[in-house]
DNA sequence: TAGATTGTTAATCGATTAACAATC
DNA sequence: TAGATTGTTAATCGATTAACAATC
């Protein structure tokens, strides 16, 4: 198991070594990683060493290793069965989203409680009612599950993904949920990176009347 | 300034205590927060020492009182203008997202450099073309912008977003954005939160897979 | 060879947790 | 009063950074 830290890097550097193997550089140093990424080189190399692969002297890491080594490491070098749960705004867009499928994240179904709502086309899917949501998972193989309703029905669907058998969930609610320790949650955030950002500004707005002040 | 993982939970006991208000729950210890958001009551005393209010012994701290200096603090006790670049489907329907006004997030615009897409009706907005950020920006008093562009546009739109004057960004693309030092900016992670949880239930199953072998 | 870069150990830094006197 | 809870200091824990011998 990684340090929690250096599994959330884990997905930069593998943005950024796909860049890399697109444009044919065929070696990167831990020097380059923590330059183009905001990181020192020490750490690039403290968590790279976590991986599969060894560096060389002078040259660095092969590129094309690293992104083999990166995808493996985080499971999308298979596709990976996801369900959505809420068929509104939020939902569709993301079953209708490309760069899910490219990146090894399948959609097999989505799902929505409102009756009205079921049995609408949101591209090629057509909602299922929730009570079809055990089978699909089951049937289909599904590990992940998405949270994609409004905050005050989050923490039902997420009992109700848990028991339908996902081993994982992404919350996209504005709320806290409460999962078993079998199942990994992991929120979103939107609405509390647009909060941690309205903190950021104001907080720099805030040291810069400071400065204008020390003059 | 707060430390960074501080800020990172102040959303959290916003969340929670705006459902105590709710349920007109008026008092809350450091324990029954620390409970409901998986935190030690230390950590709980740590970060609410920071913010502008007194706990009361034996009672905890006024809901009231905390949701208003956590609203503050974070910035949402008046409405922020933001613009969306990217009238995709990820960008529509966070303009179309009902919880960014409920909580203080006015969107002033959303913004394509497709041509075909320029015009084009997005709920009650109308999709303006690039050329119109900046002025929107100065007129209306946008501070913040979202970037909901494919990943190989993204850093242009950052860099126009920043020209353009706004003073935080929240990249939903997957990939690494550089801005200048004086412009914050927060990543959305859907997709590595989707990696992050793709490891994580990898992980799970190995340690199960190790547990059963060492019987 | 000389110099760049890795891999790893040790030092530093910062966040979390524990402990407990003060307080209501 | 007795007991629960805060606010804060000190201890612990863990992550990042620095340093440097090994290596190509």
């Amino acid at each position: 198991m990684f340090p929690h830290p250096v599994i959330q890097r884990l997905p930069k550097y593998l943005t950024h070594v796909h860049e890399l193997v697109k444009e044919s550089v065929e070696w990167v140093s831990s020097g380059n990683l923590a330059a183009a990424l905001g990181l020192t080189s020490s750490t690039v190399r403290q968590d790279l060493s976590h991986l599969d692969l060894t560096g060389v002297s002078k040259r660095g890491y092969s590129t094309e290793r690293l992104e083999t080594v990166l995808r493996r490491e985080l499971g999308t070098d298979r596709m990976q069965r996801i369900v959505i749960v809420g068929a509104g705004h939020l939902g569709s867009a993301l079953s209708l989203h490309g760069a899910l499928k490219e990146n090894g994240f399948e959609t097999s179904g989505i799902f929505d409680a409102r009756n009205d709502i079921v049995g609408n086309k949101v591209g090629r899917f057509k909602v299922r009612p929730m009570s079809a949501l055990p089978s699909v998972v089951r049937n289909r193989g599904v590990e992940l599950g998405i949270i994609a309703v409004p905050a005050d029905g989050a923490q039902k669907v997420a009992d109700q993904l848990v028991q339908a058998g996902v081993k994982g969930l992404l919350n996209l609610a504005y709320v806290h949920i409460r999962v078993p320790r079998k199942v990994t949650l992991v929120d979103a955030r939107i609405l509390a990176s647009l909060q941690e950002l309205s903190y950021a500004t104001r907080a720099l707005r805030k040291k810069k009347r400071t400065k204008i002040s020390n003059r």
